[in-house]
DNA sequence: TGTCAGATCTA
DNA sequence: TAGATC
DNA sequence: GACA
């Protein structure tokens, strides 16, 4: 667990303890503390005490330093323990917007209203920073956008805003000012119903006590050797990295966001960038996705610039954006990327085999809709998966209930095992976490080898079976070899012939690889590029046949590889998570799609 | 300025 | 090899 | 789009 997660585990679980106090005493509401006592390891009586005087007065005590969640430093020592406490090497690598203050900037609130900053800052070096700051920042200069039918009859939509000569924020005066409403009514209420509970009561009535042992041994084994940079900490110096490993975060069980307001702006863009067809776009879209992500673990209500910014994964031009929307409610690159295309390719898209490429292929043969993709129009050809695709378009673009998943694969089991009792048969996927839906089923074949055979063959056997019974109906794209202990396979198939029909993947792996084939197969997509991505970093490549090392790579095309390597592990899921430092996660905990 | 995962199947 | 998909 |  790492520490922003402590901490917004600490704030989510304490928030209802917020409603006892008549507001108008709460002078530390929406204020997030950070102190730093004397001892870090061991937080003594007077500090604890301290720390029940800032939730009560509605503060919030953050146990851990985040730029991200923390508003106040509160520290009434000198600089160096207060930074070793931050675990910061100079007092100005600490933001703007959050001021050191001392605990009397705290006890002023008691004479009735809360003292400015900066008569209680801790040290004269930083007595601008200022909590109220915001973005301010120089402001962009406006940029009319340029002739809007550009695209339309042209071929590569690429979403060709050129950051330096299109700004995220497109020109008024094409879009009229229309005072927006202010961005409050939409993300602020977060109706505190509830009250208080007695859950949240640890030992000694401080329900913060078993976080601070936690965290501290957190802390080390964290930043001993995780830098997500991979390098070596040079000294004591440990430097807060802004990037970090998606696959180490587990998502915190926000059960409301309150950042939703911004989420579904972000999300509204990032959803017109799928449909483009650039790199520039893709990335765009990993990107936000990044972003959304954050925001929806982030406990604490974005209000300006400056708190966005200091959001992992979050750079300027994000942090603009949130600010447009905190702002006014909307976010005007929306508009801008709304672009007639977009509808048509999303419907292409949905097409079984028909991507980003063959979409504007057949968009700028003139076709805007399914049917003119059936008609043909401007003379278009479809590949044999294509056509089922359009055949079954509905079918393969809904999603089944778990329970029809579980009962097609309850078919499928005992044929397998038929074949060879000896089968491990899993369902993989969105069902092994658990999901409650499934866009298809995913189905993990092998065999241990104990007895000195194998399941070669049987992919083939299972295979025609399949069809014989009219279980799966048709096919999308057949194994290389049907005879061999690695093979993967993608067809439709149904419950019975009254269903809709399914997608299904079936997956053979040899069974030493069974352990990193549990890991890709049970996904998500985005967790395993992610622990991929962590893997590589720390100079290991890792697939669904294992975690290998000294695998040597083509300087000039990354993707080559020189040398396969040697497999370290691919047994078990445990042992990968364990080499990559990966907290281990059980599936269901595995997700980190939007 | 390069990287953001790594593999299989099809045409 | 590129495109689509897992 | 963000980050090293
Ligand atoms: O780009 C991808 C897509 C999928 N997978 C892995 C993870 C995923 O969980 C598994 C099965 O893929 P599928 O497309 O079926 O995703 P899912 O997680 O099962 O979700 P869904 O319910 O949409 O099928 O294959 C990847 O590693 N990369
Ligand atoms: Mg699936």
């Amino acid at each position: 667990m790492t520490p922003p997660e402590y901490a917004a585990k600490v704030l989510t679980k304490f928030q209802p303890l917020l409603d006892r106090t008549p507001p108008r005493k709460l002078f530390l509401k929406d204020k997030n503390i950070f102190y730093i006592g004397g001892d870090l390891k061991f937080a003594s009586k007077t500090t604890r005490d301290k720390m029940d005087f800032v939730r009560k007065k509605g503060g919030t005590v953050v146990p851990v330093y985040d730029p991200s969640i923390v508003t106040h430093i509160v520290t009434d020592t000198t600089p160096i323990p207060t930074l070793k406490a931050l675990a910061l090497k100079s007092l100005t690598e600490i933001p703007d917007h959050i001021p050191t203050v001392l605990w009397s900037w705290i006890t002023s609130g008691n004479r009735g209203k809360l003292e400015f900053e900066w008569m209680h800052a801790a040290f004269s070096s930083r007595i601008d920073a200022d909590s109220s700051k915001r973005s301010s920042k120089g402001k962009e200069a406006q940029f009319p956008r340029q002739v809007a039918g550009t695209v339309s009859g042209g071929v590569t939509n690429s979403s060709v805003i050129d950051d330096d000569h299109h700004p995220q924020t497109p020109s008024s005066s094409l879009h009229p000012s229309s005072a927006a409403p202010p961005f409050s009514s939409a993300a602020n209420p977060p109706q505190r119903t509830r009250h208080a509970s007695q859950q949240c009561n640890g030992p000694e009535g401080d329900p913060l006590a078993e976080y601070y042992a936690l965290a501290a041994a957190d802390q080390e084994s964290a930043e001993s050797n995780d830098s997500s940079d991979g390098e070596m900490p040079m000294d004591e110096v440990v430097k807060q990295s802004r990037r970090g490993f998606t696959c180490d975060q587990r998502n915190t069980d926000n059960g409301h966001c309150l950042n939703q307001g911004i989420i579904d702006k972000l999300q509204e863009l990032m959803e017109l960038h799928k449909e483009k067809l650039s790199d520039h776009d893709r990335w765009r879209v990993f990107s936000y996705s990044k972003t959304i992500r954050a925001l929806r673990n982030h406990p604490v209500q974005i209000k300006s610039y400056e708190q966005a910014r200091a959001i992992k994964g979050v750079g300027d031009k994000t942090a603009r954006k949130i600010e447009e929307i905190i702002q006014t409610g909307e976010l005007r690159r929306i508009d801008w990327e709304k672009t007639p295309d977009v509808e048509s390719i999303k419907n292409f898209k949905g097409i079984y085999d028909v991507g980003p490429h063959t979409a504007y292929q057949w968009y700028n043969a003139g076709c805007r809709t399914l049917d003119d993709v059936k008609a043909r129009k401007g003379g278009i050809t479809l590949t044999p998966t294509q056509k089922i695709g359009v055949e079954y378009y509905d079918d393969i673009n809904s999603r089944m209930p778990r329970s029809e998943a579980e009962q097609i694969f309850n078919k499928i089991k005992p044929i397998a095992l038929e074949i060879d009792p000896m089968l491990f048969i899993e369902i993989m996927g969105s069902f092994r976490r658990g999901k409650a839906d499934c866009g298809d089923i995913d189905i993990l074949i092998t065999r241990p080898t104990h007895d000195g055979k194998t399941h070669a063959g049987v992919i083939r056997s299972l295979l025609t079976e399949l069809h014989v019974r009219q279980i799966i109906t048709e096919d999308l794209a057949t194994p290389d070899n049907f005879d061999g202990l690695e093979a993967t396979y993608r067809g439709l198939c149904r419950l019975d012939f009254r269903s809709r029909r399914r997608r299904i993947d079936i997956l053979a792996v040899p069974y030493e690889s069974r352990g990193a084939a549990l890991l890709y197969y049970t996904g998500d997509d985005i967790f395993n590029r992610a622990i991929r991505y962590k893997a590589g970093s720390m100079g290991y490549s890792l697939n669904q046949r294992g975690l290998f090392t000294a695998v040597a790579r083509d300087p000039n095309d990354r993707r080559k590889k020189l040398t396969k390597g040697y497999v370290i592990a691919s047994e078990t899921e445990e042992e990968i998570f364990k080499i990559l430092n990966v907290p281990w996660q059980e599936p269901h905990e595995r997700v980190r799609a939007v």
